[in-house]
DNA sequence: CAGGTAGGTTTCCAAAAGGATACTACACAA
DNA sequence: TTGTGTAGTATCCTTTTGGAAACCTACCTG
């Protein structure tokens, strides 16, 4: 990138600003559900909207179908809608999406780290750790 | 993780609560700064306050300050203070810091494909493509 | 004594992200 | 006729994140 003590420029791209082209990586796969959407997308052919929930029990359905649109706008996925009553819609990786893949078992293989490093609990178990909180 | 389906359980670590080992790293180097400021930190030995905030001219001071402090929370990052006047702070990258800079460049690496893909303009230069939003 | 310098903290505020709830359409089943 | 399932929208609200501006300390220089 740039030399130290220099600033990146501004750019932009599919309207997104940003500075270094990590910058725009996580404008498309950062926030809280995005990199897990694609991640239980990753071994699997195609997996419809209801299926994706029960994967991620914690998301609400505005959340998912808005995070599902932007990332076919990024052209990480595809949307197939058959027509069909009930509907059915099937969501897949494309290529590009393919490709953060490996960038998110790199991001488990650190968080596993970070875990071995510091300990891990079990949420909703009040611990002493939990307690000085 | 788990298969496909099947929900993962609720963890914590380092008062950080997640469902997965990708989700812990995003909340340890996700975020607007804390990528850049291990990036530019990256391959050198320390780096003083007032640089960083040199390189990155958009972030206030405030927000450096507190990215810092939670990267040394986490321990990516060593503060070392100097008793000097005018003060001097100094900032260095741990070896479990080190450890996020090969994620950041697949990061880096994954940008520029979607640069390349989708295209890149310069920020503040009003184009076709800027005309239209 | 005024002003500068480095590395902050404090207060207040705006914007963005995330979430709860209610509503829709359509076909079919009981 | 009422209920069920799927994949949504629409509205409103709360929480989190980020930011602007002022203030602080301790010393040094002119």
């Amino acid at each position: 990138m740039s030399e130290p003590g220099t600033p990146c420029s501004r750019k932009r791209c599919l309207g997104k600003e940003y500075s270094c082209s990590m910058e725009l990586s996580l404008a498309v796969i950062g926030g809280k559900w995005k990199p897990l959407i694609v991640w239980h997308l990753r071994d699997i052919a195609a997996m419809r909207f209801s299926a994706l929930r029960r994967t991620m029990p914690a998301i609400t359905q505005k959340m998912l179908t808005q995070q599902l649109r932007e990332l076919e706008a990024d052209g990480l996925l595809t949307r197939t809608v058959f027509a069909e009553v009930p509907p059915r819609v099937e969501y897949a990786l494309t290529d590009l999406g393919r490709g953060i893949v490996p960038i998110l078992e790199s991001l488990c293989r650190f968080g596993r780290e970070f875990e071995a490093r510091f300990g891990v609990e079990d949420a909703d178990a009040p611990t002493a750790t939990a307690a000085v909180r």
